[in-house]
DNA sequence: AGTAAAAATGTTAGCGCAACCATTTTGCTA
DNA sequence: TAGCAAAATGGTTGCGCTAACATTTTTACT
């Protein structure tokens, strides 16, 4: 036999029909287990593979889970991703993953394209999608999920946290520390990063109408487009030392990539952290905790972030629940050496 | 209309028979302007996503390209990932990933299981697949890429660099650099990692065979089967520290992460890098070179490894070749002053 | 042993699309 | 304008599987 043996070729060879073998591959328990154990052997014997095409055509369940994140090159989505097989893993489901590089326009593109797969639900990152992306998944009728931050208009369900209240938080940290002459470097500027940045504004704002007068904080804000990573943090670190002509005495990093590069580059610019500098970021990953100075950082529960999000996306497609309003996971400032 | 819209009401709305609108889809310089606009038309009036599995089951092309590594959480798989999405995107190809946690038996499942998409093609990490494993890949007929490292036996395509050599490279470096009593850490311990130390352990003896008593080199192989993390790395150099009773003049990490970990220790340890102590890494990870001092790392073409599987794939997909010798793709040495 | 219910198995039909081959239309030359 | 090749389009069929219903066999209990 040359062509690739199908359902009937085992059937035939166990000695069962067509459907029987059909069955003990998607409901085992409701095939005798002798006829079980001869299908299997069929199976075994001919080297059978099902045809997923064949079988999501004609159940209509493709038992693909459409995942789209906004890099591949950026490690926190990586923990995402990692929650999300971690969840996954129980059931009979594959992942599609896609990358959109952080434009909503590639992630129009690609949400049209894995729709084509039928999956059982899509996992998207953030709450900035495109008009013509909402409405396709509206028409798509599948749950989904807009992960990582917190928005009033969900598509469907909701994970996240404000990266808003954060970047505000550990702003409030910096001036309870006494630094009045804070930096903040961005990178990207994605709608987190910019989330982040309103929230340190809003912070500055807040304290300067508090304070008096000789107390006050003065802002510095250097961003770029660039995407973000070590060695552009140490660049940033020196424009927004220009910019504030060396009088900048904390810089808060829009992550921990960032914060590293800024940390490394005032080591070589002889800037002792916190002394001279103090240095905050956003993540908390695994570095920012072993250099010296530990480098203070805002974490948030990534991992379990992307499994809830397989979860809920489970239940409300097996109709279990249908009600889910948006669920903050929050976030928690680790104050470390580095402020 | 309750039922998402197929081929044939596309067709309906447009005028034409449904073929037609299945040509606009995938040939669409066969098809006449005028009617393609019509076409077109109604596809975008209708919403009209064109199911895949059963385009995919008529056609027999799956129109997907599945990708096995050992762990999501090695940022070294990942950009090996990117250059194998950004190969792809010019293609309409979909990539389905796996995770098979460095285990030889859960891969063996995952190619079960995705070779039911029946993929265009398959690229796996390594090249110690299950002797079941390697028949499943035989009987599919789809090419197959193993990635990473080489070997004599590959099931079909193979592109990578030498390990052993590799890290027997590493190790001439040091012991060239004059440092005699050198740690090898290790950890995770896959097949890779054990022909790095292979190839530590080769260099050691040689040199030894080579050179008189008093300049003969001791060393110190101190490994785990933890998976690696830079935490790991502070551990484990003060394990190689404790076997050497302090004598250890150099260590060589199996990867950068381990090496970052030694080099935060070393510092709270008060050990001056490399004046007390060397730190070699392998992957050559951003941070390595930026740190202070930068480590000594093995560079490999991550990326462009993982694009040129996907180019290899597709050649042999479309059938353009099929004589694919082993494509070593070398390393090279980024001496720098952690040694 | 007899009966009803439950479990196991089979039959039929169709999921939505594209390959194949047949037919019609178009564009061009003499 | 006829005639022909090439381009465009359509009809039929089947890819391999499973849902729904139909039938048979087994089980449990009187």
């Amino acid at each position: 036999m040359h062509r690739k043996p199908n359902l009937k070729d085992v059937a035939e060879l166990a000695g069962v029909s067509a459907i029987t073998v059909s069955r003990v591959l998607t409901h085992p328990d409701k095939v005798a287990a002798k006829s079980r154990l001869k299908v299997e052997q069929a199976i075994a014997e001919l080297g059978y593979i099902r045809n997923h095409a064949a079988s999501a055509l004609a159940s209509s369940r493709s038992g693909v889970l459409a995942v789209i994140i906004p890099s591949l090159s950026n490690i926190v989505f990586n923990d995402v991703l990692q929650g999300i097989y971690s969840a996954v893993k129980p059931y009979q489901l594959q992942v599609i993953l896609g990358d959109c590089h952080y434009s909503p326009l590639e992630e129009e593109k690609l949400i049209a394209t894995l729709l084509s797969q039928a999956p059982e639900g899509l996992i998207l990152t953030g709450t900035d999608q495109t008009d013509y992306a909402r409405k396709l998944l509206q028409n798509a009728g599948i749950p989904v999920v807009q992960l990582m931050e917190l928005t009033d208009q969900p598509i469907d369900m909701n994970i996240g946290f404000s990266h808003f209240d954060a970047g505000k938080a550990m702003t409030d940290h910096l001036l309870a520390r006494g630094y009045r002459r804070i930096g903040f470097l961005g990178a990207r500027m994605d709608p987190r990063t910019q989330q982040r940045l309103a929230g340190f504004n809003q912070a500055v704002a807040v304290w300067n109408e508090q304070q008096p007068q000789p107390a006050s904080c003065q802002p510095y804000v250097v961003t770029t487009g660039q995407s973000s990573s070590i060695k552009l943090g140490g660049q940033l670190l020196q424009a927004v030392m220009a910019e504030s002509q060396g009088q900048c005495d904390a810089v808060f990093c829009c992550n921990d990539d960032l914060a590293l590069g800024a940390l490394f580059a005032a080591r070589k610019m002889n800037l002792r952290v916190p002394a001279d500098l103090a240095i905050a970021g956003f993540n908390d990953l695994e570095a920012s905790a072993l250099v010296d100075p530990g480098i203070t950082s805002v974490a948030s529960p990534r991992f379990a972030m992307g499994q809830q999000a397989v979860e809920l996306l489970l239940q409300k497609a097996r109709g279990e629940r249908c009600d889910f309003a948006p669920v903050d996971v929050g976030f928690s400032i680790m104050a470390r050496g580095s402020t």
